[in-house]
DNA sequence: CATATCGCTACAATTAAAGTAGCAATGTTA
DNA sequence: TAACATTGCTACTTTAATTGTAGCGATATG
């Protein structure tokens, strides 16, 4: 089957027919560097070139199709001192922030990691 | 530059050198249907082929990988009933379920659906 | 005017995922 | 107990995504 390269609500995404939001989502933040991306963007405004550097082996291709992805969404931007993200950026980057310090518990217990 | 098939913390994982437990479960769960994977087990313990039914277009090759390494990661493991989620995969579980709430919101804000 | 930085695009090489077939092991039914 | 079904895969080919590298045009900066 054929996935459009922008996931969008409504419109078959991989994981649903229907385009169910959640697994849109999934498949948006699913992609390459998508996560990264946000995360990194939360400290924020960043240059094209200060994210490749942050998202160390991210070619520019993959990155601008990130950028051109999640500005579609709504979720990141571009301004004067570059990309940041959107009101609903920030509400997405909160929603999953909490995976920070589970992900830290989760390292030290498994991999006895901090 | 080479990564492991399994990311582990403390290890090299794309988008970290020195393996920040953040970025390790970015990779984790960025790769395609992980994510995808504990959602629907949070809804009870599934078969492989249930599991490859729920994902729509997943390859049993595919799938399997992403067993293995959630296996491996303790998010996962197979019981009797087929597989379920583990103690920490049902945290993570509880960890993103938020985003289903928010993926809801998002849509309906901008592509007017619910 | 020379140099640097920035936001890309083009394109070839590599890697991941999908798609399809099928097999061995176990369970179920007649 | 022979026949059939289901499960959990593996093997293999095809297709799609990502990487890696080079470099260009536009805008600063010295």
């Amino acid at each position: 089957m054929n996935y459009n390269t922008q996931p969008i609500p409504g419109k078959p995404v991989r994981g649903s027919k229907t385009g169910q939001p959640i697994m849109v989502i999934f498949d948006l933040l699913g992609r390459n560097w998508s996560m990264g991306i946000i995360w990194h963007l939360n400290n924020g405004p960043s240059t094209f070139r200060k994210l490749q550097e942050y998202c160390e082996n991210i070619s520019p291709t993959t990155l601008n199709k990130r950028i051109k992805e999640l500005t579609n969404a709504n979720l990141i931007m571009k301004t004067l001192d570059g990309y940041t993200l959107t009101e609903q950026g920030e509400e997405l980057f909160n929603v999953i922030s909490p995976l920070g310090k589970w992900a830290k518990k989760w390292a030290a217990k498994n991999y006895n990691l901090k």
